[in-house]
DNA sequence: GTCTATATTAGGATAGAC
DNA sequence: GTCTATCCTAATATAGAC
C-alpha cells in the first residue's frame, strides 16, 4: 500500500499508468485498485460512475497536464514557429524512449477504443483534442498564419501518428521523421497566409 | 448462420469488423463466433493459438487489402504526388463517413492496445505498417523524392492521427485539414530533392 | 471513507462426442 | 471439421459491516 497522496489521487494515477500502457478495455478495475493499494469501497465511492467515470477523469486530468505541457512548448514568440514545431518533436522521440515506448499520449489509445462504443468517453477524448487544438492554434495564430486550427490539427494529428508507428516499430524514427514533416506543415500554412514572407528565409 | 463463404472466413471476417469498431481488447470471441455463427470448435480448429493468432490474422489479412489500396491511389506517374497525396486525403475523410466513424483503418485500433502488451501482434502491426510506408516511398522515390521513406512514414502518420481526432470528434474536419498538410509533407520533401524544381510549378 | 464478501456475467480455452 | 458442455479465471458492480 503506497502513502502517497489520497487514495482519489493514487487510484486515478493507477488507472493512468496502466490505461496507458495496456489499454482501457484490457485493464481491470482490480487491477487499478491492487497497483493503487485501494479497495472497491473507494473506488465506487469516488467513481459511483464506475469504470467510464473513472476513465472520464484520467482523460480530462492528463489532457489537462498536457495542456499545460503544450503551453509551455509552444510560447517563444521570437523563433520560428516551424522550428519550434520540430523541436517539439524531437523532445517528443526522446520521451517515447523515456517511457520505453509507452503511451507518451495518455489518451490516444483511450480515443481509438472508445470512439465508437463509449459516448462518454468519447466526448471527453474529443474535448481533450480540442483544448489542445485551440492552445495550438492560439500559437500559430500569434504569428499570423491563417489557417492556425487546421494547422494545429494537423500537426497532432502526425504526433499521434507518429507515436502510433513509433510505438508498434519500437522505434523513435517515425517521430523524428515527422519532425521536418511538422515544420513542413507550418511552413506551407504561413507561406499561404497574409503575413507570410516574414517567416520564410529570415531568421526573427 | 450465415453461409457466406466458409467458417474461416466468416470468423476471420466478424473479427475484423467487431475489432474495427471496439477494438481488440473489448472484443470476446463468443461475441466473435456469434456473429459469425460459427462455434469454439471450429475457432480453435483454425486457430489453435487463441484470440492473439486470430488477431494476427486479422492484422495481416487487412494489411495486404490496405496494401492493395494504397497500390491502386498511388500509381499516377503523371500528376503531381502532392496532389495525389492531398487527394487520397480527401477520399478517406469520406470512407470515414461512411463507415459512420468506425476505424478506417482496420489495424490502428489493435496497434495501441497490443504494443506494449502482445508481443506476437505489436510485430505483426509493425510489420504492416513497415510494407505500407515501403509501397508509399516507392512511389514518391519514383518522382525523385530523396527521403521518401521518411516522407513516406510521415504521410501515413498523419493519416493515421486525422482518423484519430475524427473518429474522437466524429467529424470529417481533421482528415480533410490534413489533406493539404500532407501535400505541404511531400512538397516540402521534393524541393529538398536533387531533382527538385521538376515538381514544382510545373504540372507535369 | 474504507473494508470484505459476493452477485452476476463474460472472459479465453479445452475435451470429447459425432 | 463441427458441435456441446464445461473448466477456471476475471470482469464490473453492489451490499452491508465497520
Amino acid at each position: 500500500m503506497r502513502t502517497t497522496g489520497d487514495t482519489r489521487a493514487r487510484i486515478l494515477d493507477a488507472a493512468t499508468e496502466l490505461f496507458r500502457r495496456q489499454g482501457y478495455a484490457a485493464t481491470g478495475m482490480k487491477q487499478i485498485l491492487t497497483t493503487a493499494g485501494a479497495t472497491y469501497g473507494s473506488a465506487y465511492h469516488f467513481y459511483p460512475g464506475g469504470k467510464t467515470q473513472l476513465g472520464e477523469d484520467v482523460v480530462r486530468t492528463s489532457g489537462a497536464a498536457y495542456l499545460a505541457l503544450i503551453g509551455e512548448l509552444f510560447q517563444d514568440r521570437a523563433a520560428d514557429p516551424a522550428e519550434t514545431t520540430a523541436r517539439a518533436f524531437t523532445g517528443a522521440a526522446q520521451t517515447l524512449l523515456d517511457l520505453d515506448y509507452a503511451d507518451p499520449c495518455p489518451i490516444a489509445t483511450i480515443a481509438l477504443e472508445v470512439a465508437g462504443t463509449n459516448e462518454a468517453l468519447r466526448v471527453a477524448t474529443a474535448e481533450v483534442f480540442d483544448s489542445w487544438t485551440d492552445a495550438l492554434a492560439a500559437f500559430y495564430g500569434s504569428f499570423g498564419i491563417a489557417e492556425s486550427r487546421a494547422t494545429a490539427r494537423s500537426v497532432i494529428a502526425l504526433l499521434e501518428g507518429a507515436f502510433m508507428l513509433g510505438r508498434a516499430a519500437r522505434s523513435t524514427a517515425p517521430v523524428l521523421d515527422a519532425a521536418p514533416a511538422a515544420a513542413a506543415i507550418v511552413r506551407a500554412a504561413a507561406g499561404r497566409s497574409p503575413l507570410s514572407g516574414r517567416t520564410e528565409g529570415e531568421t526573427l
